[in-house]
DNA sequence: TATCAGATTGATACCCAGTATCAACAAGAG
DNA sequence: CTCTTGTTGATACTGGGTATCAATCTGATA
């Protein structure tokens, strides 16, 4: 779990102001565990503006602490992460578990891709779906 | 661009009926061209209530000549195809432009990723963002 | 061709995600 | 302490998508 402290440091090094409604955020979604929805963050911090939780988690996700993570069903979800570097998102569909992955394999491939295909590719959004490893257990034991 | 034919004899032959709405939104989606956003569907097929409307783009999704494709900025857009394999996206981020394309590096790759990490894995998206060599060329230009 | 079960429709109302506006307010540099 | 400027929150809006359910249509079958 992120520190609060790396949390609210990210903000003020990036020149914003860390105000009383960005701290009680913070607190809230800390508390919403690993994975929550947008609705989950405004519900959980009773005190802070629908408006301003919105802004403040577009403030986090610019400062590469909270990422968006889009479900098996397309529905998007929001993780705070320590992991300001590119990465990818491996999702458990029964457990909603998700763990963060990086793979030069793949990035690999996609530079080939941009030489072969005439794009110039900027970027790219990678959800890998499965079971994870306790839930396989559990299933296995039904 | 799919015919209409072929969009209609997808549907025909999972079972489906085959329904004065339906066919009406398949025309308005085909003009509408490459990509569109799901408000443009309703709107391109007036005559069209809006739960069918979304009713048969989750249809058509299910028979694999309808995509959705995650943009740059998270927003969603569909694609018609005649593509129903498993594909991923090659998306411009000036003009839109999408293109479909497979990978067996990157299938590989996502394998191994299931063997080392424990996750069974089911599933992926992929999105990739860049600038199409139409659009750069032009920028090149100014 | 007429029938009929069951698939499909559309009006409506709802939920969730996210944004625009703008006057009031607060952070923190000096 | 003051002032500039970033920030806030109430509100109302847009867009995407779903639930409901009585009315309707499709197409297989007789």
């Amino acid at each position: 779990m992120v520190s609060t402290q790396t949390l609210e440091r990210r903000i003020a090094d990036s020149g914003r102001r860390l105000t009383e409604p960005r701290r009680q955020l913070i607190e809230a979604m800390r508390n919403l565990g690993d994975h929550f929805t947008a609705d989950q963050a405004v519900q959980a911090a009773p005190g802070v503006g629908r408006a301003t939780v919105f802004r403040t988690m577009r403030l986090l996700e610019e400062v590469g602490v909270l990422c968006q993570v889009v479900l098996d069903d397309g529905a998007v979800g929001y993780r705070l992460t320590d992991n300001a570097r590119h990465h990818h998102h491996l999702i458990c569909s029964q457990c909603g578990a998700t763990d963060d992955f990086a793979s030069a394999g793949i990035e690999d491939q996609l530079a080939e891709l941009g030489r072969s295909s005439g794009f110039d590719i900027h970027g790219h959004r990678l959800e890998v779906y499965g079971v994870c490893a306790a839930c396989n257990q559990e299933l296995g034991c039904h």
